[in-house]
This record gives C-alpha cells, structure tokens and sequence, in this order.
DNA sequence: CGCGTTTCTTACCATACATCAATGCGTAAC
DNA sequence: GTTACGCATTGATGTATGGTAAGAAACGCG
C-alpha cells in the first residue's frame, strides 16, 4: 500500500529504503471510497493527505451555499487545510473524495519524525511548499485577468489528464464560473474547431 | 539601518544578538525612492525582500496591457518572485516602490547561511510559508465567489492601515475590477453610511 | 434492463462589471 | 501664478457572465 508514496520520496527527496522505512513506521493508509469526506469544515485538521490513488478536492461553501473549489489533488499530490493544521484553526475547507482512492494519512509526529531522521526530507519539504505557493500565484493571476475561456484553456494546459476525470461542474467551480458558463465557452471552442 | 530587521527576526524567529550579527553579516540594505522597480519581470530574481520601512508592490502585466496586482509589501513583509528565486526562471513579475522605502536585499546565501546557523530560522521560514500559503488561498477563495463589494471590505479587514497609503487604483488592481468599479463600490457603501 | 438522479446543454433574460468619455480636483513643475 | 498631469468621480453604454428553467444525455443502482 506504500509503495506509491515510497516511490514518491525516493524520486523527489532523495531518501534511501531504510531511511524511508524508519519514516514510515506507524503510517495509516486508507482506503476512501468516492463521495467519502475526509475533512469536515470546522474541524482542526491534524492530517496532511498524501494521495497514493484516486482523487480528492478540497472545497469551501460560501453564504449562499455555493461550493467554491481550493484545490484538485490526483495521484501523487498533497491536499491539507495547511492554515487549520499548523495553526490549530477550525478549517474552512472540506475534503472529500471525488474517485475511490487511496490515502496517506501524516499527522504532526511523522513531519517532525521525518525532518529528525532526514535532513533531505526538510529540503523536500520546503520545496514543496515553495511549488504550492507558484502554483497559487498563477492561479491568482489568471483568476484577476483572464476570461473564463483563457482560464479553462490554462486549466487543460496544465492538467490535461485531469480533464477528463473530473464533471464540469467541478471544473467549473475551480474556475470561478458557473457549469452553464462552462458549457457555453466550451460550444465556443468547439466552434472554433479546438482541439483538446 | 538593519534594526528593524534584527527586531523583526528576534520577535518572529528567537534569534539571540549574536546570532544576528552571524547572519546579518554581509547584508545590503538600500533607500529606494517611490517608482524605483527592484526586479524587472524576465530577469532572474535573485533576492527576497525585506521592507524595513515604505511599501513595495509586485505585479504583472497582461497581453492587453493591463497591470495586476499580485502583492503589497509594506513594514516587516516579505516579497519575492519565488518561483524565479528557487527555479530561476525569468520573472513574471515587476516589483517596485508605491512610497519611499528602506529595503534588505536577501540572496541565497543568506538564507543557506541562517540555516546553518540557526535552526530556530529554519522553522521560522517554514511558518513564514505557511503564512504566504494561508494568505493566498483566503485570496484566491474571494476570488472565486465574492462581489466587488465584498473584496474590497475585506481587504480593508486585511489591511486597514494600507488603505490610506494606497492609491485607490491600485487596489482596484489588487481586487481585480477597474478603478472605476470601486470608486461606485465606495459610493455605494458611503450610501450605506459606511464607517471605514 | 428500466427507472431515477445527476450532469450537461440550450435558450431567454438579468445583472455586475467593463469600457469610453467628460469633468473636476489636487499636487507638482515651471 | 499658471500649466500640466495623475487620480478620482460620474454618466452613458456595452459585454461577459450569472440566474432560471427546461429538455437531453449520461450515469448509478435495484
């Protein structure tokens, strides 16, 4: 059940199999099956997700209850409320399942286990951090200037794999739009003959 | 002129007076009058930030023309092109002065230095992340769903002392609507009897 | 398979915000 | 002091996107 997160560290943190299995040590793994909610808003989340397979989002709901996408996380990822975990705040993002997945579940002890164990794991860490918060800052960007065409087409750009595994609603709310906004920039596209 | 810094540094990260003159040892610090631009997007950012005194800014530039406003940086705030600074890509981002500033000008070595010397900043530029990560998904959030109106009560939520120093265009900019739309937000809220 | 539920599409109209243009006001330059 | 420029405001008009409602298609489940 490990062996994806495993991989995943070996190729990205430069961590060794015993090292990893020192890290490893008391490790749950699960498996959620789609629709499952892995955070409820307004819980203190004291996991960070690790997704082996499947995938997960988070989400918020506005006062009109309207459900506003944060973040997709497919295989390989990471999804938290890094805001309700490190800071003990009641979160205000929901996680769920969007597929049957397999999840890693990392609590505090295992971040300060591994950055104990493995000074590598630190560098990793801070890398990863650093790649969220550019891959926030383009989001940023494009939700202050793009259109919801020019925005969609980023969004396939850069998860074209994603496209397809995800109901366009879901799409959708990533982008800031409406599903029917969605459906008529795609019959847009279509018509100048897009290629997907 | 590196007090504020050292003060900084020793409230946020328990950095001793000893410490400090280790780290600091080497650093550039330099007056920038209002509309200097420290970093010209395409370059290599080479340096994060530090404004011990004045405001900066980081923004962008679209193809139509239009500026985006990806960042206020004013007293003890941190900024950076991040993505150009870790991966050295060229910049997508333009930082430069809204008012006359002191600022530290911070290179790698700095930062592998403090690491070495000190652990306490190591997890002080962890929590400095994770507080750039919290920052923009609450941004990103009103992005996705809330009104003009909305934003902009919650920007000066967020920073009620900078909306006084900030011409009102540019935080048209920040919030992604024209100048012209938040000068009809304040009326609208002037209407209300809104107290600021 | 068949039935219900969810998702997608399409059409019509509503609205928030953008765009364009004109005016006024304050500050800096000469 | 006068001029000039940047910034804020206001009004008239345009456009992208939202809201609602309906039907079609896809999906899930007994």
């Amino acid at each position: 059940m490990l062996t994806a997160f495993k991989q995943y560290l070996q190729r990205n943190a430069q961590i060794s199999d015993q090292q990893f299995d020192l890290i490893a040590e008391g490790l749950t793994v699960k498996e959620v099956p789609k629709k499952t909610v892995l955070l409820f808003s307004g819980e203190i989340c004291s996991h960070v997700f690790f997704v082996s397979k499947g995938l997960l989002r988070a989400y918020t709901v506005d006062g009109t209850g309207k459900e506003h996408i944060i973040q997709f996380a497919p295989e390989d990822w990471w999804i938290s409320d890094r805001d309700s975990f490190y800071c003990h705040q009641p979160s205000i993002f929901t996680i769920d399942a969007i597929e049957d997945s397999i999840v890693i579940y990392l609590d505090h002890s295992f971040f300060e286990k591994a950055a104990a164990l493995t000074p590598e794991f630190n560098n990793f860490n801070l890398k990863s951090l650093h790649n969220a918060i550019r891959y926030m800052q383009r989001r940023i960007n494009l939700l202050l200037g793009a259109t919801a065409e020019e925005r969609y087409l980023d969004f396939i750009r850069l998860y074209p794999n994603l496209t397809l595994r995800i109901p366009q609603w879901m799409i959708a709310s990533y982008l800031g739009i409406t599903p029917e906004s969605l459906s008529r920039v795609r019959k847009e596209l279509a018509h100048k003959n897009f290629k997907p």
